[in-house]
DNA sequence: TTCTAAATTTAGAATAATTCTAATTATTGC
DNA sequence: GCAATAATTAGAATTATTCTAAATTTAGAA
């Protein structure tokens, strides 16, 4: 589970920018996110690295997913009280979390409708991000 | 401060329809968020319940959240990883919290956006729930 | 290279929100 | 008023996450 050049390029590109140094773990963690897009928790994503880099602790996936968050390169996402889950995936999304399954599932948002979310506020209101949960059941054929 | 008739019987019927009994916890904790729709956490909850029953313990605190919100007649929110807040305005809408005060806004969306965000979903994905939430500065008079 | 300063990683302890447990108390229907 | 069931309570337990302090790595200068 290599880092493609592009990616390496791009994580190298973002870390500089905000003054943070290039390591092993932090492209583990990444390339990780890029491989396999099933929004994973920090644990699933300590578990999958320690495969690869048996000796990387928890705390660093912390620390790695909270670097790569800040530097724009991943999301963090959020389910009710559940665990956290990282996302890959920066074009502007929702997310479908299936109750049943557990399954999430990114949802295309057309340009419209995120103008329309926007118009939806009041005056003297600053959006910097605006988060969209479904919840419910899918039926569909899986990941 | 006391449960109106109104909210009383409100209160009662949710109840009843879900085999639970009416009991003066659960009315506190009803008409304490009634009282001041601020969004408060459980714990927050818990200190403005001991004003008026210091006998209260904050497991009970949370077990009439979950009640409440199981019969719906509230509804949980979560920003980030922090506190689930809890907040009585059942007609459907967004949240905006403003990250310098930590002040939440209810935000109305009309029934046309609501429409064309259940459009969004592809076959197959059968929404209970949407969630959204705004995230960023408000400069206006405060709450 | 080799050295220094600063950033990062690491293991484990600490924290914070929430849930669980088992005993006590309240409520309902008879 | 009594038995059966549900709810409350205090405190222990759990879980995700953050903190701490020591060891390691990195970047850049000499």
């Amino acid at each position: 589970m290599q880092l493609s050049p592009e990616f390496k390029a791009r994580l190298d590109l973002a870390l500089e920018r905000t003054g943070q140094r290039p390591t092993k773990q932090r492209e583990q963690i990444f390339s990780i996110l890029l491989n396999k897009r099933d929004h994973p928790t920090a644990d699933e994503i300590y578990a999958r690295s320690r495969k690869e880099m048996p000796s990387i602790s928890l705390a660093t996936v912390y620390n790695c997913l909270d670097t790569l968050t800040e530097s724009g390169l991943i999301r963090a996402v959020n389910f009710e009280r559940e665990p956290t889950r990282y996302c890959p995936n920066l074009v502007q999304h929702a997310h479908f979390y299936c109750k049943s399954t557990g399954e999430i599932v990114d949802i295309e948002l057309n340009a419209t409708l995120l103008k329309e979310l926007k118009k939806a506020l009041p005056e003297g209101y600053d959006v910097e991000n605006i988060e969209i949960t479904y919840e419910g059941q899918s039926s569909h054929k899986g990941a």
